[in-house]
DNA sequence: ATAAAGAGAGAACGATCGTTCTTTCTCAGA
DNA sequence: TCTGAGAAAGAACGATCGTTCTCTCTTTAT
């Protein structure tokens, strides 16, 4: 029911058919995802793609090209997923709870590893690299996705609705890897199911309000992590 | 109002005391944080903490000592912090609010790069290894912990509830880093606010519809940012 | 048919990886 | 006082890092 154009997410040029170069690609995407990036060599991917130094350097000037293309593919895989799961949705808050299905599913599929943008940003920190770039230009573009589709389902405030639905994602996919698949989708179809409900209860938002916490708690030395 | 013990989520031996060990730790921590862990260099943390190999591998036999140090240390600050906050909370329910707060007022430090054990996770993927390990030990504890506070807190399902408080948790400090920290930090404290209703309105049954969300104080400005 | 491009095979570059080593100096405990 | 541990200093190990190179096929387009 919408329509929905591929987006680039890195500044890499059109990449010409080639077996090797699918050979590699889809190499890199399977142990980038697995295993991380930076603790994997150029050796290792030429070494299981099968294929020569010259020939990996032809398609990819550097191993960031590479690690670009992955990402991209990775968006396109979850681009085309969100289409189907527009285009087989009977109206857009059904949409929502399709593409939540989507990222649910793959809670369960093995060899989950979490968020393929959320481990690559934990390895390169420079936000203005063109790894983070293309991390938060897949993030804005879901984002904004959520975003027009709680819209179009009528609802009174989208992009709340849709910066919650990512966070939710965010933590289903989260937890989900690191702890129990089963509990992370029950949650995370209850919150999405709970955002919906403004579609259909629109005039019931003027709940009184819950106390604002108070930020500057007792506790006293900040430290870093979290 | 609640005791805690330090827990050892590693396998790691007493350490001593030593100055030049405490700035190895301390250079780790930093560097490993910001910029991750397989990247970053032995020689780059000894150069940083002006300290010889020698005396590096002295007090760490192996860089998965130092990694380990490293993870013990954000886990042992992190079980200080909760465990302040439950000593200056009124009631059980107040202590969730506390350590929620702890979680929020990080997403807004100067150099948050979100959680440093998921971001260890994503570099290391044998899930057997000493580093999953010793991160699927820090939740498991923090799980534990956020399950029996909300037990004493009298909530019908605790389980449940620890279950969302922690997925709600790593969404917020994922979505706080990737993008805009206040809508995450207002995510998370509502949604911590609906889970402690029960306590004050006690479930009807097992499928426990959520009360409404407040919507009229959300939309504070800043979006989505990239 | 001829030329251009893609791919295979493998040597080699300097740099850095994690790790081990020897040597010297300092300082606190016995 | 003697002893032994901690730390500084730095050379060196083999391995791997990302990258460049030459040289020889095979495929494809003109």
């Amino acid at each position: 029911m919408y329509s929905q154009t591929t987006m680039q997410i890195t500044d890499l040029p059109p990449a010409k058919n080639s077996a090797a170069r699918e050979r590699l690609l889809e190499t890199a995407a399977r142990i980038f995802y697995a295993e991380g990036i930076n603790s994997v060599g150029v050796d290792r991917i030429i070494g299981e793609a099968a294929v020569t130094r010259a020939t990996f350097y032809r398609h990819f000037p550097s191993k960031q090209d590479l690690i670009l293309a992955y990402l991209q593919r990775v968006h396109d895989d979850f681009n085309a997923r969100a289409a189907a799961a527009q285009a087989a949705a009977k109206d857009p808050g059904d949409a929502l709870k399709l593409i939540g299905h989507n990222i649910t599913a793959q809670l369960f599929e093995p060899g989950f590893r979490g968020c393929a943008f959320i481990n690559a940003a934990s390895e390169f920190e420079d936000p203005n690299g063109p790894i983070m770039r293309a991390v938060l230009a897949h993030r804005a573009w879901f984002h904004d996705l959520v975003r027009d589709t709680f819209a179009a389902a009528g609802h009174p405030q989208p992009d709340f609705a849709a910066s919650r639905y990512v966070m939710l994602r965010d933590g289903a996919t989260t937890a989900g890897y690191l702890g129990d698949p089963s509990q992370a989708r029950d949650a995370f179809d209850r919150s999405v199911a709970d955002l919906l409900r403004f579609i259909d209860e629109p005039a019931e938002t003027d709940a009184p309000p819950l106390p604002r916490m108070n930020l500057t708690s007792s506790l006293t030395g900040a430290s870093f992590q979290a």
